[in-house]
RNA sequence: GCGCCCGUAGCUCAGCUGGACAGAGCGUUUGGCUACGAACCAAAAGGCCGGGGGUUCGAGUCCCUCCGGGCGCACCA
């Protein structure tokens, strides 16, 4: 049902409660929570409640008695009497709502309004909201759980963006530590071998073949860096090296339709003195103390497990430092909700990180890390083995050009984000018309031709206003209405729970409904009303996929 | 040892913050194209929701406990 509609039934439900016990009809205590939502099953109507349920235990009466008593104070408001034809109270006590034909025609003159739109929502309160996804050292190329965490951390993005926040997407490039280093150096050794000169390969460098066509890259657009210097060279790697490998990963991620509104580098964070200021108001507000030669972070006293150090006894910032300065820099530049997603390996992490937050004296509750699980590759059934130090993995770009962006994409949705992935590569590949995007885009594609269709035919859909709804009563017509004016709570749903997945299981019910529908039903040549109607349901049908799948980043075909 | 995630159909997973008979995809079996796309539809088989306690009118969902799997617990990033 349309969110308007169950904001109706959800106000008159509290109004005849209160009644009914200003009344005396009912005994007064405080009004529960209670829910207001579509039934699984269609013969419990449009909209049900468990008002009565909830009410059962503070007012000490069955729950089939108050509900009796909340139905006679329903019938008696305007607004109901409108909007539902019955009321029927049913089971254990559930309120059940039976609309009028009227519904669907709202849902037809919503969608005709908002168009692109629908499904999108204002919010009661807008947030600035910065996502930062991915965040993968700028040392290689895309792998496929920085793939994962792309898809999902966009697919959110746009979630939180339809329900009405503001929302920045941001990438932390980790230009300043250790990994670049170690790249720096690999880079560096690999470049002079391909010069002929003698050059060992760093203990734990990076031996990706990567790694030697970037190396000739650079002898080709740099040979003079043979005679320069050994760690002014290193020095120039870590700077151009990484800048290159950071551009590279734009392109890649760009290839999956990822963009960022911001590549933040850790390097500019340092240079700018960033983390000397932030160390300087922990320190201001207490939150430092010395020990053994190293500077402590006191981070038990906002709920960490144990004190962490932020300056180690040689002098240097550990990495914590850089983070603790990059998430103040987030609130400084004025987010009021920071969310980060980060892989599981990081998850121990959480703890310091919020004590971080509170420390510097912003709300802990509005910073949010979400855990992304793992993803498994599986190929003839067997996980495909990989090792980014060993330089075997299977890259964005490798997976792109095996299954598709589409199919690629849609996967990463399917399961909710803490949970782990099998990807099934023989799946997605050749057995490619399987796939659920197949299935929900095919249908997409074959609404897109029956317009075609419609069009030769010389027959124009009608105005949502001119659509006699009441022509639609075939069970696969009605679910099909029902499902698609779900769409805007779906959204709602999936981006406040931060779960996208929810967004494919729809599109694949969505889809399901229509072929069905389609299978059942002629459209084309009907009787004219009928046509139009029929039509009308159609085009709703492929705004609401359009919409949804533009949600996901996955492509809506006309034609396949 | 402590913390987090996960145990639901043969496989991979949903399950609307506790609701009305447990769902989907893949796989298996069977049927359906001389009108709009068969990349589709229809039907069937397949489950003590890991085990055991508890809270509740009501538990796959919440609490306790045990079992099994994954991942963390650095002056690494």
């Amino acid at each position: 049902m349309l969110e308007s509609d169950r904001k109706v039934v959800r106000q008159a439900l509290s109004a005849a409660l209160a009644q009914a016990q200003a009344k005396g009809d009912l005994p007064v205590f405080p009004p529960p929570d209670f829910v207001v939502e579509t039934p699984k099953e269609k013969s419990h109507g449009d909209l049900a409640t468990n008002l009565a349920l909830v009410s059962s235990g503070p007012s000490g009466l069955p729950p089939r008695q108050i509900a009796t008593a909340l139905v006679r104070y329903l019938e008696r408001q305007p607004e109901i009497q409108q909007l539902v034809g019955r009321i029927e109270v049913a089971g254990p006590g559930f309120i059940n709502f039976f609309f009028r034909e009227g519904w669907l025609s709202r849902l037809f003159r919503a969608i005709e309004a908002e168009g692109d739109r629908f499904g999108c929502a204002r919010a009661e309160r807008p947030r600035r909201v910065l996502l930062e996804y991915v965040s993968a050292n700028p040392v290689g190329p895309m792998v496929v759980v920085n793939a994962r965490a792309a898809a999902v951390g966009d697919c959110l993005a746009n979630l939180l963006s339809a329900i009405g926040h503001q929302v920045e997407r941001e990438y932390y490039v980790n230009d300043a530590g250790r990994q670049a280093e170690l790249f720096a150096r690999s880079l560096n050794a690999r470049y002079l071998q391909l010069a002929g000169r003698e050059a060992p390969f760093p203990e734990e460098g990076y031996p990706g073949e990567y790694v030697t066509e970037l190396a000739a890259e650079f002898l080709r657009s740099h040979p003079e860096l043979v005679e320069m210097e050994e760690s002014e060279r290193v020095a120039f790697f870590k700077e151009k090296g990484v800048d290159r490998m950071v551009e590279l990963q734009q392109q890649e991620l760009a290839r999956f339709g990822v963009h960022f509104d911001r590549w933040y580098r850790e390097r500019d964070l340092h240079r700018a003195g960033k983390v000397e200021e932030a160390l300087e108001l922990l320190r201001q507000n207490g939150a430092l103390y010395e020990n053994e030669g190293a500077t402590w972070f006191a981070s038990t006293r906002w709920g960490d497990d144990k004190d962490r150090v932020v300056v180690k006894s040689d002098g240097e910032y550990t990495y914590m430092a850089a983070d603790i300065a990059y998430h103040r820099d987030k609130y400084e530049r004025g987010y009021d909700w920071v969310i980060d997603i980060w892989g599981p390996d990081h998850h121990g992490y959480i703890g310091r990180m919020r004590a971080a937050v509170a420390a510097l004296g912003y709300d802990p509750d509005t910073f949010q890390v979400i855990i992304l699980q793992l993803v498994t590759l599986l190929r003839g059934g067997q996980p495909v083995r990989m090792s980014k130090r060993a330089g075997e993995f299977i890259t964005l770009d490798e997976l792109l050009a095996e299954v598709g962006k589409d199919a690629a994409r849609f996967f990463f949705l399917m399961r909710s984000p803490s949970a782990h992935l099998d990807f099934d590569l023989d799946l997605a590949r050749e057995q490619s018309e399987q796939n659920p995007v197949y299935y929900v885009q095919y249908a997409h594609a074959r609404i897109a031709s029956l317009f075609r269709q419609a069009e030769a035919a010389g027959v124009t859909r009608p105005k949502a206003s001119q659509v006699a709804v009441d022509l639609l009563t075939a069970p696969e017509e009605t679910e099909l209405a029902r499902k698609l004016a779900a769409f805007p709570d779906e959204v709602r749903l999936a981006a406040e729970r931060q779960e996208p997945h929810r967004l494919t299981h729809y599109a694949m019910e969505v889809a399901s409904l229509y072929h069905s529908f389609y299978a059942h039903h002629r459209i084309l040549g009907t009787e004219p009303g009928l046509e139009a109607a029929r039509l009308y349901l159609s085009h709703a049908t492929q705004v609401v996929l359009r919409n949804c799948l533009r949600l996901l980043g996955v492509g809506a075909p006309e034609r396949m």
